[in-house]
DNA sequence: TTTTGAGTTGTTCGA
DNA sequence: GTCGAACAACTCAAA
């Protein structure tokens, strides 16, 4: 019997994968296999290290629920693909279809060289609960402004997640190359499926009902730390989605605010769906403003040295944990942009660079939502004042003097004004770079021109 | 085709 | 200290 390939990429789980059930339903021997695709490890940056602890999750699970082997091939798709199914017999390769730029074009690539050899491209869902580009205005455009979206999103529904298959059977000698090294890093979150079941349910039960207001606390632990399993597909949205239902229907107070940020995570895959250009370019670009390149302030951005301590404690958990609370991207993203006047795409990368949950349609526009350049974007008289947001968000202080050591001999919310305090800067804490009312007028000045030259 | 209501996340200023 | 207004105009989505 020819066996049936499984490409994995972004689907590393067992539980609720279509890609999974309709190769194990064919009965035939399974080959699950994914390819370290040297143009995407190299620009992995952070997430190396993470898609390597979550490949060697999902490979012992293979083996002891199926005792299936995970077969990794190092090279170019378009060559590893076609000559791994060539020496297997096998003819289709079953994949959960990717919906990013880059991967549209790859996909596109080996389909049709497998085309070409006779190799059948068998598509199953996606990474989201509705294939973006399938939820559309009443006159058949895809929608511009999240509400609107989010509506007829909820509306369109999703499946109920499906169970992992009963059965697998594996090939014997499937030769494999080595699996990549896994990292941690501090601050880490279990890596794996279980992990992301076992993450979601401590969630439901305890933090999901204080999440409308506790998300936006990066000195709690009130958000759901989910971001990194959905990147991987260790656990699928569809699956969030139904025991959100159950929630709603109970009455649990934070479910529906959960509900709507898994559309946010949707909106903007839809929208990169439409518009593969905006990843790395303005969605809507401001005619005539005027950027500043990224320089000796950009470098302070990066290391955590601008002198607000909120902003630099973002940056610098960023750096030591490959994460970065929700809120806390937004204020040092609105910094980067309106404050130190940079481009966003500069600011996106470092982002990317450095993030183990890094996704590209969420990264890119979440900034651009920031820089007032993507859909539904910010009012462009909406720059946060980092201290204001810090004392709001981190009212005791916790969150900066974790990251920040040079202030961690400041009490309470002083921590967050070092320079109101006698020893603020004790402790070697650097000094402001920019001013905060001086920076704001300039950003509004330079929005400004770039309205009237509309 | 035209109209209309609405649009994640904020800050500052002055009464 | 509190509170409302101003900060703008534009585009979208649906009726």
């Amino acid at each position: 019997m020819n066996p049936v390939l499984v490409w994995l990429r972004r689907d590393l789980r067992l539980a609720d994968h279509p890609a999974l059930l309709t190769a194990a339903s064919t009965g035939r021997p399974v080959v699950p296999v994914f390819v370290i695709d040297p143009g995407l490890w190299d620009a992995a940056g952070a997430r190396q290290g993470r898609l390597a602890a979550s490949l060697r999750s999902l490979s012992d699970d293979l083996q002891a629920r199926y005792a299936v082997r995970l077969v990794i091939r190092r090279g170019s798709p378009l060559a590893v693909i076609r000559s791994l199914a060539r020496e297997l017999g096998a003819d289709s390769v079953q994949v959960t279809a990717e919906t990013t730029p880059y991967g549209r074009r790859r996909d596109a690539a080996v389909s049709s060289r497998l085309a070409d050899a006779g190799v059948a491209w068998v598509a199953t869902g996606t990474a989201y609960a509705v294939g973006p580009g399938t939820v559309l205005t009443g006159s058949g455009t895809p929608y511009q402004v999240f509400t609107p979206f989010s509506r007829a999103w909820r509306a369109h529904g999703a499946p109920g997640p499906a169970p992992a298959p009963s059965r697998l059977v594996g090939l014997a000698e499937v030769p494999s190359d080595d699996l990549p090294a896994p990292t941690l890093v501090a601050n880490d979150v279990a890596v794996g499926e279980a992990a992301a079941h076992a993450r979601w349910r401590a969630f439901r039960e305890g933090a999901l009902t204080a999440y409308g207001t506790d998300r936006d606390r990066p000195d709690l632990d009130g958000t759901s730390r989910l971001s990194e399993a959905l990147k991987y597909g260790e656990i699928h949205p569809r699956t969030l989605l139904a025991d959100l239902g159950r929630d709603e229907a109970r009455g649990t107070p934070g479910a529906g605010r959960f509900v709507t940020e898994l559309a946010w995570r949707e909106f903007y895959a839809d929208v990169l769906w439409h518009h593969p250009d905006s990843a790395w370019h303005d969605l809507r670009p401001l005619p005539g403003m005027e950027y500043d390149e990224p320089g000796v302030t950009f470098d302070a951005w990066r290391e955590g040295r601008t002198g607000y301590p909120f902003v630099d404690a973002g940056m610098r958990q960023l750096a030591a944990s490959g994460w970065m609370h929700n809120r806390v991207r937004m204020v040092t993203a609105s910094f980067l942009v309106k404050h130190l006047h940079v481009w966003w795409p500069h600011g996106a990368r470092h982002f990317m660079a450095q993030l183990r949950d890094g996704d590209l349609a969420s990264n890119s526009h979440g900034w651009q939502w920031v820089a007032g350049t993507g859909t539904d974007a910010a009012p462009y008289f909406r720059i946060f004042n980092p201290v204001a947001q810090g004392l709001r968000f981190d009212p005791r202080g916790d969150y900066v003097r974790r990251w920040v050591p040079e202030l961690a001999h400041l009490p309470g919310a002083t921590a967050h004004e070092p320079w109101s305090h006698a020893d603020g800067y004790a402790g070697g804490y650097p000094a402001r770079i920019v001013e905060h009312a001086a920076a704001r007028s300039e950003a509004l000045r330079r929005y400004a021109v770039s309205r009237t030259s509309r």
